[in-house]
DNA sequence: GTGGTCTAGACCACG
DNA sequence: GTGGTCTAGACCACC
């Protein structure tokens, strides 16, 4: 069973970035182990029918963070789980997105206890798939 | 003590959205109660050193979503407690973005319970302000 | 005294690695400062005689690597010193350099002695111009 | 005890690359011997596991370079020392290498101490096996 | 005006 | 066959 990805052509974020999103999630969640190959990017601009670019494009960002590694001429391949941020940048990274949640949360209406909830399920739900991921290094 | 806006100008989100943002988190929080008036456009842009076009374009939306109205000539306010969306609609807003932060945390290599931990600062950050907002309606 | 860039079209290395090359170093050695703007997405284009892709591409993987940053609509600007990889990557990243310098050099007939001699010099040469780079944060 | 080859397959440079910069530093440090004779195409690619088109493109750089010979249908020979390039044009060849390491170096926030520090490292580990080479004609 | 995204199509290096 | 680079030209969001 082959890794394969999808899109959401009108959706609300670029392509390459969802390309980019599945695949981390992929990987993290152990969906995706290390050594395992990635569609070629002319094979998933066709399947996609999209431009190879843009394909391309999402892998190249990948790469630049360890992710993936290219093997000359053979394809994309996921990486051997390595830590390259900083804690710091690691924290900075996310904190805004927490209180995206956190905001957009409170502007709908929901009481923070309810906003919590959401989260701790959403949470659950990633969390058993992956005895392996590259969750606790 | 009247309402004050903030931005940050280097950067994560569009500054038209900061402040729609920054409105409808102190309204939702009762830190601006109905019938309060916001800085006016020009005040604003001023103060925040941007294009009244900004502003306007922030209040515009704002105004769209039945957040504030305008009263002719005389400023924007805080519009009465109007619950649009209904709960699954608000549920069906909110779950891509708390999927979007477990999604993030795990691939930068946090455990679950460090990701939990950041939303859980950022959520206690957020809800003190007001006791009686518009949060259960 | 604006910064420039420059580039040799027909050289060795990409056009776009030229760039980031030229900017990280220059923002390495504190040539440019932090919240010093770079020349815009069209302007260098059109200096360079090259397509604005092309630059896009160099300020994107710039920006990914927290040496600059976007402000919406404004341009680029060199952003305040940040240590975003640990210690491992960046002895990671730098390692296949020194390797690459090493093997060249005795390749060429030179003796260890020598490779260092150059490297000494080349090490001192780029030292004295910054009192405040990012060097020791 | 024959003389070995080995390639790092998910790589830094290509394969194609790390055969001729392997040879060439093994023939400067001397651990090949002018007249030695180096792996035939065929048994290099089968025991790296590559193709031999790729063996083939490696020895035919070296052999334009005159670092090695071929003798018709007998193999590839290490040649006798030759010294190609001028003082003046080693040095010009080096130079960049070495500028391109002090300036990811200091790009990455090393100290230039700290830069010489893992330069020497890597000069110590590639200056022990060979006491004669063709280091200093 | 700024940068960001996407498409189309070309050429090159590598295996 | 693979990915990497570059060009040309379009459309969009933001200020």
């Amino acid at each position: 069973m082959a890794f394969e990805l999808n899109i959401l052509p009108g959706g609300g974020s670029p392509i390459f970035r969802q390309i980019v999103d599945q695949v981390r999630l992929a990987v993290a969640t152990g969906r995706l182990a290390p050594g395992e190959a990635l569609p070629s990017v002319r094979a998933a601009a066709e399947k996609l029918l999209i431009n190879p670019n843009t394909v391309a494009k999402a892998y190249g960002e990948l790469a630049r963070e360890g992710i993936i590694e290219g093997q000359q001429g053979r394809g994309m391949f996921v990486a051997p789980p390595r830590q390259i941020y900083t804690k710091t940048e690691r924290v900075r990274r996310l904190t805004p997105m927490a209180d995206a949640l956190v905001n957009e949360g409170l502007s709908l209406g929901f009481t923070p206890a309810e906003v919590d909830e959401l989260f701790q399920q959403r949470l659950a739900k990633a969390k058993p798939p992956s005895p392996s991921g590259r969750n606790t290094p």
